[in-house]
DNA sequence: TTCAGCAGAATATGATCAAATTATCAGGTG
DNA sequence: CACCTGATAATTTGATCATATTCTGCTGAA
């Protein structure tokens, strides 16, 4: 994913046991604010200013400055021509594009990743989903986005494909803030859960099954954010 | 595509005629990095360094770290963990990675177009096939290049599709280098132009003819640079 | 309503600190 | 005696900050 350092293993530092490094600010910075867009932190249309955060993430405006940059390219974050920076509010056209991409991308690195993922992973992944149920059940809603984060991350991880991965990666960042907003209009009690499908399918080894599982995953969780979009059309 | 200001027309400056304000600094040095990379100037594995990019562009240090993290998060620059930056080389299944999403992003992006352009646009497109024709018979690489990403961005952007011609126009950035290695091995003069189906499925209005011939043209493309990629991997 | 001035935020610079690569050199080995 | 190995010094480069400058949007008066 976006993470640091993906290839600095057996770097055993000479001094005490810390086994890596300390990344630099503008990344922490950056995993932050990825981090509060993803789980939706931060609402669709709120203004994003270098100084409040500056202020907030206790950083320097060097490090700020940057992260923006790469969130914007992220298309995380807008640039709204005059010096304001922005959360994006999907359109319904921008939902249908995101619905068609996903579906492709996902869906092949499922597909990927059934091939060759390794038993362990698929317990690892079945552990997420138990954790996934109970957030839904408590009605923890940012546990629920980040678990079901972290079940496609690992998942996508599995499919050796980093291109695709990074894209995929990229998409979420784009309707983390809608999913927030679905999350609090409908409440997660009403989310089916769509994982148990792509578990059967990746105990299996079946590609195509875990594939299709993906396409119904994608669907049902865009169909929900364009519902709320529609919704949010006709009020006004 | 990653232009500045992309909603700022009939904003006439009140002072003397001049049409639009100045772009920052930062938009400049990414856009002129972005050209240097897409269109062959910087060769696939180059170190990239701010403080020789300071020097070239005569820019200051921030705006210079501001584009470099867009170009990182484009994929067009890599991070290389120590604070090292620069050109990504592509491996074989990267390549593999890019004709699937190429393939299938590219060819709706012209499915669309061709759904809603004007003639006068397919016309400004002839004229730059034909510009492209002139370059490639006089072996004009940097105008071959130029040229073909001038007719594919503004097919795309007939697309009103804004998602996926980011999307596209990002992945360009990643083949860019190789793309100029591969006419350097090759030449321009062996390069078949692909555009001329492309033109008649868009004057014929047929989208599925168009999404076939970018699928070709696309695959071909592609192929040209796992060839020499190959060629590369069998020298060592 | 329009225009001028003002407040505040973003942009951009240069200086300073920290880290890493490169260069240098001493010592040992074939 | 030449060469390799290892550590250390020097230089280059990156990261960060504080500050000056420029631009935007707003406010209040004509």
């Amino acid at each position: 994913m976006g993470n640091w350092a993906v290839n600095m293993m057996e770097n055993e530092a000479p001094d005490s046991g810390r086994s890596s490094a300390k990344p630099p600010a503008h990344e922490n910075v950056y995993q932050t604010l990825r981090a509060q867009i993803l789980f939706g932190e931060m609402a669709p249309g709120q203004a994003v200013t270098i100084q409040g955060l500056t202020d907030s993430l206790g950083a320097g405006m060097t490090p700020v400055r940057e992260a923006i940059r790469r969130l914007i390219s992220d298309g995380a974050l807008i640039f709204q021509g005059n010096r304001r920076v922005s959360v994006p509010i999907l359109t319904v056209d921008d939902v249908e594009q995101l619905i068609f991409v996903r579906k492709t991308i996902e869906s092949d690195l499922a597909r990927r990743a059934a091939d060759q993922i390794d038993p362990d992973v698929v317990t690892a992944l079945e552990r997420i989903d138990t954790q996934l149920d109970v957030a839904i059940s408590n009605g923890d809603v940012a546990g629920y986005l980040q678990g079901n984060y972290k079940f496609h991350a690992l998942l996508y991880a599995q499919a050796n494909a980093p291109i695709l991965t990074d894209l995929a990666d990229r998409l979420w960042l784009r309707f983390g803030p809608s999913l927030r907003v679905v999350c609090g209009r409908f409440g997660t009690q009403n989310l089916p859960d769509r994982h148990k499908d792509m578990l059967t399918a990746l105990r299996n080894g079946d590609a195509e099954a875990a594939a299709a599982a993906m396409m119904a995953d994608v669907e049902q969780g865009m169909q929900m954010v364009a519902a709320v979009l529609a919704e949010d059309a006709a009020r006004n």
